[in-house]
DNA sequence: CCTGAGCGA
């Protein structure tokens, strides 16, 4: 059962993930985004499955917190890009606990505030308190 | 218990 669901998503989304490989093999962010894994699989064995490319820095498979099962997609990141390359190639479109897995790129997380808020400094009542000085 | 596109308990 498992194994048929695998090839169907293999299938599904071999034209994007393929031409994804062969047109960009560049990784930018030593972050990956791992989905199709089995509800079964846990940090422990993604830990196992990823740790021969590299020097893992976190291997996470997301749980949702109202079941408390794992949500079928993980978060693995590596010290290094080179290390993040080596897995996604490695391990990309492989079976883990009888299911395709798919790995790419993870987008940041939290996005991130344009940074022109660090050229003005937050300056609060002492400001208004220099404006009335010059009134009087 | 079961589930199958996706981007963080």
């Amino acid at each position: 059962m498992a194994f048929v669901s695998g090839f169907q998503r293999l299938l599904r989304h071999s034209h994007s993930h393929f031409t994804s490989i062969r047109f960009n093999s560049t990784l930018t962010s030593p972050k990956l985004f791992v989905s199709g894994l089995s509800r079964l699989t846990t940090d422990e064995k993604l830990t196992e499955a990823f740790s021969p490319f590299g020097q893992l820095m976190e291997a996470k498979v997301i749980i949702d917190r109202a079941s408390g099962r794992s949500k079928g997609f993980a978060f693995v990141s590596y010290a290094t890009v080179e290390e993040a390359e080596k897995a996604r190639e490695g391990m990309n479109a492989k079976f883990l606990d009888g299911w395709v897995i798919f790995v790419d790129p993870a987008k940041p997380r939290e996005p991130r505030p344009p940074p022109q808020a660090e050229s003005q400094a937050p300056q609060t009542g002492f400001t208004v308190n220099k404006t009335v000085g010059w009134c009087g």
